[in-house]
DNA sequence: ACAATTTGTGAAAACGTTTGCAATTTCCTT
DNA sequence: AAGGAAATTGCAAACGTTTTCACAAATTGT
């Protein structure tokens, strides 16, 4: 005996029955006479026998598990969505598989060939931002495996996707800090290829021109990530060229306190000086002193939506009237020291 | 034709062969013909025939899968983990299945049993701080499925273990803020259950009784947590008892910072009245003001040893005289602002 | 007491794959 | 051209389950 499984035949055979008779009193069919449910069933919990997962996975044609592929884990916002997801699915009897791709492309598509052999019955994912071209996961669609996006999306492909309201986000905060009379706000961005990159961007000009102020290039900076020390040469760059700057807007909150130390650095007081709004609305940024004022974004809600977007993709997949549909969630501005003034 | 999934029959059925020739053609087997070989692959590449992950497992007995359980994802230390184990997964051709245990003793007890069905081929675990009870974690030992603990471990069942040496990094943490000169140094620590918060607790008494001072009961506090706001709690519970301590050691990074937030609202200057140390070198400790002295824990190793010892009792499982072993990692003190008086 | 139900059980196929064995074809050798 | 070896191929079983269909046994109605 290999392995200590036991399996239903195990149980059969003690118990001198058929394994179909077995299958159906553990299935508690009607059909089965009280008597041999009772023998099955004793047996069974005694043995400790759990059905074989690959087997019913074979004969069910369905894995009760999620593909999840997202950039990074140690990530709050991330962390959310993945409560928002594991929530559901453990709540339809569901695992989930997390795919880390590490901002790397690579092993995005990986990642993406990994749970494209039938290993999940859906797969939620968000690109990273090395991603610019998409096949991997235009294969999902034609091999008509479930798929949803969040986060960040791919437009080209034609499924069901969740997003935040990045643009509007943006111009909320961006309108805050100009509304508390400040008049030049810098721009510290995250990678200029990702679509909430640029949303943000959007926002943050749009805002800027709605009060009838010009959009200032010397005092933009973009980042290859959204990481402390990007936001960091972001200020010294924008202090090569000019200090005049009272405000400045960060498309994370670790781009935002990464300023904020360069920005002590150079002698401004925040927000004396200079008020910061960052995004994301991270642990650290109520921590931090000052306090940091933020993008609340709804990271479990996006998780949920998703996964219960996911679900209805399984459940009506031979549906041929599915029309995909994409949800923009909500933020909300959370004013906190760094733009109180 | 359902779900779209191109499998062998496909491909046997269109070139007019059986499945056996088309299964032996795919791997590459010297017995089939080289024509036929040729016509097989370049249909399947046509096709996109990508192998049953399900059937495979079932013929093979093998789920080329990982599980992880953890009680956290959203925790830097615990996200290097993933990393090195991921990494030794990856190169093997295995995927990880996350369990994330929301350090929830119930949760971690359906993860377990969602394990223990043949779905992965070997468990890595991080026991929560609310587990008190073990038969879940037995279970896989009686099932011969193999297991391996990392960092808070399971002292009773007889497995690999990878730990941190506790109690080491306490002492020496201690013994730091002692050598600098400070004589009554505070203790904040974590779950008292959890065998790691005890190590450290140990590690913090002997290092102040090696310096022939006295361990002082008042200016010791433990909580349920390692939270930001618990390290806030703590400094206010102590501050009720007795202002008199210079030093202050905490079990975690997080409660070493709201420590020192309530120490700065109550008027002390952190180094100069009153020197800290954290504990596990978050990226956050680096940024803050002041830096926080800490202790660097190494994550990535402990994945990659994890994983390499879960692999070695997968590629063993047959083997009778396979011996349990627990390796002890080494941390290093990462010495800054917070404790540089 | 015999047919007609009802009730309970088993045999076999199916999910997609690999592989030992047997069967067939092809190619040499004489 | 026949015989045999070598090269290809196919059949069937196996992995652990569910489920359709058929059948046996027990019960009911007359």
């Amino acid at each position: 005996m290999k392995s200590g499984q036991v399996t239903i035949k195990d149980i059969a055979r003690e118990l001198n029955i058929s394994v179909s008779t077995v299958s159906r009193a553990l299935a508690n069919n009607p059909l089965v006479k009280p008597a041999t449910k009772k023998a099955v069933t004793e047996l069974a919990e005694k043995l400790n026998y759990q059905p074989n997962f690959t087997a019913l996975s074979l004969r069910n044609n369905t894995t009760k598990t999620l593909g999840v592929i997202l950039p990074q884990v140690v990530h709050e916002f991330f962390a959310n969505v993945l409560r928002g997801i594991e929530d559901v699915a453990y709540s339809k009897g569901y695992s989930v598989i997390i795919c880390n791709t590490h901002e790397s492309f690579e092993r995005e598509v990986i990642d993406a060939k990994t749970l494209m052999n039938g290993r999940v019955d859906g797969v939620l994912a968000c690109v990273s931002k090395e991603t610019h071209e998409f096949k991997h996961f235009q294969e999902f669609k034609n091999r008509s495996i479930p798929l949803v996006f969040f986060d960040c999306v791919v437009d080209d492909i034609d499924t069901d996707k969740v997003i935040i309201d990045d643009y509007d986000a943006a111009f909320s905060a961006v309108d805050h800090l100009l509304k508390t009379g400040r008049k030049n706000i810098a721009y510290v961005g995250g990678p200029e290829g990702l679509l909430i990159s640029k949303k943000r961007f959007e926002g943050y000009k749009d805002a800027i021109e709605a009060q009838g102020l010009k959009v200032n290039d010397l005092i933009i900076t973009h980042n290859n990530a959204g990481k402390f020390e990007d936001g960091q040469h972001s200020i010294k760059d924008i202090m090569n060229r000019t200090q005049i700057f009272d405000g400045l807007f960060a498309a994370t909150d670790m781009l935002a306190l990464g300023a904020i130390k360069e920005l002590k650095a150079s002698g401004f007081n925040v927000p004396q000086d200079i008020s910061v709004c960052g995004f994301s609305n991270w642990k650290i940024s109520e921590i931090y002193e000052p306090s940091l004022t933020t993008i609340d974004q709804p990271g479990y809600d996006m998780g949920e939506i998703s996964a219960k977007m996911l679900f209805s993709q399984i459940e009506h997949k031979n549906n041929e009237n599915y029309q995909p549909e994409t949800r923009v969630l909500k933020t909300s501005l959370i004013i906190r020291e760094s733009s109180n003034v």
